[in-house]
DNA sequence: CATCATCATTGAACACCGTTCAAGTTGAAC
DNA sequence: GTTCAACTTGAACGGTGTTCAATGATGATG
């Protein structure tokens, strides 16, 4: 029985899951398909082009049409999707701030962002500023509030800094920067938004 | 003749301006060293120490106090101090960034942001989360900014894309997301904010 | 049903990587 | 001159991504 590309995104997507991107080789995904390393790459040229498929797959959906009214409400919608996108799998933030960089992914989220600034009233070029300036702070974060994550369901060293008692909790945190974001960007174009 | 710490140290960074961070091995290190691969881990327990410890020397200054008055005029030199630190050696916003994200650097740069903005009047907890968010954004950018450096540099592949007709300018496109975030925080803490 | 081109996999290798460790060497202090 | 800690060697362990000629499977065509 043959594969083909979609079985080797699944597959690459289950270890992912069950071991995390560290664990995410060529050679286990091949054992894990029951097919020997170099099958794969008439799949995929290369791994870095597979970790880009599973990117696009992580965000699939989080560049929709926002649902909200406002500007600003379309923006905080946006994020709040992305870093959902990112959480809702192991190493999620990590592989698309990664992949990101290396801009192999088709994902149109900053595009999205963009758009919305420019309805907003916005220029063209503050638009797209605007919107790196929002992604790298949500990629930021995110990877950092899952590495946390993880070293909690890990160690658990200290009883006292446990993620119960951690505050604020992460949503929290993120909404404060998120907040911070959208009123620089209310307060910098002020005379330009429309309401 | 023996190694030291800081032979291993200024051996590592040599080779890190030279051919970049993907081709700092260790087994690269050990021959530029003229050493076997082993007698490195007798001053560095592993590879990531070493490269905490490079991270340590390249934000070495980029957390001293600033010299201005206001405390947006602090936060700025503060940024672009990181952002010129990150800049300076090859591929030094990649290994900042991920040694940053691992927590083995030992540069206060989020406790200095902090302060100030303490001492401009807002909370503690508030101060460490708008500390964080500036620093996700810093790291982002810069990051970005110095891929896209290193791949005009190596492929210039379109004329008309080259650096010289981009626009705005890096140092532009850091000062805007920098502007914004200024912008946010001074209106999210107005109330609170000594002037 | 046989043929044939296309799609896909194998098996083995290449050239690396970080890390470990018993055994050996070096160099300074006594 | 001996001793002892600091330091290095040499060799291996167990991985990694990637390549490629040879081989096998598959489905459409004559």
């Amino acid at each position: 029985m043959q594969l083909n590309r979609q079985d080797v995104l699944d597959g690459a997507i289950a270890i992912l899951d069950e071991y995390g991107l560290a664990d995410l080789t060529m050679r286990r995904l091949a054992t894990s398909l029951h097919v020997q390393p170099g099958a794969l790459y008439w799949h995929f040229p290369n791994k870095q082009t597979l970790l880009g498929a599973i990117a696009d797959h992580i965000l699939s959906g989080a560049d929709a049409p926002s649902t909200e009214d406002s500007w600003d409400a379309q923006i905080g919608q946006i994020a709040h999707r992305l870093r959902d996108a990112l959480l809702s799998r192991r190493d999620g933030a990590e592989l698309v701030a990664a992949t990101y960089a290396s801009r192999l992914t088709t994902n149109h989220i900053r595009e999205r962002i963009a758009a919305v600034c420019i309805r907003a009233g916005l220029p063209r070029r503050d638009a797209e500023l605007t919107a790196d300036t929002l992604l790298y702070y949500i990629l930021g974060q995110t990877v950092d509030e899952q590495a946390r994550l993880q070293m909690d369901s890990v160690g658990a060293l200290t009883p006292d800094a446990s993620p119960l008692f951690e505050e604020p909790d992460p949503t929290s945190r993120f909404d404060f920067g998120l907040k911070l974001f959208l009123d620089g960007v209310r307060h910098t174009a002020a005379d330009r938004i429309r309401h």
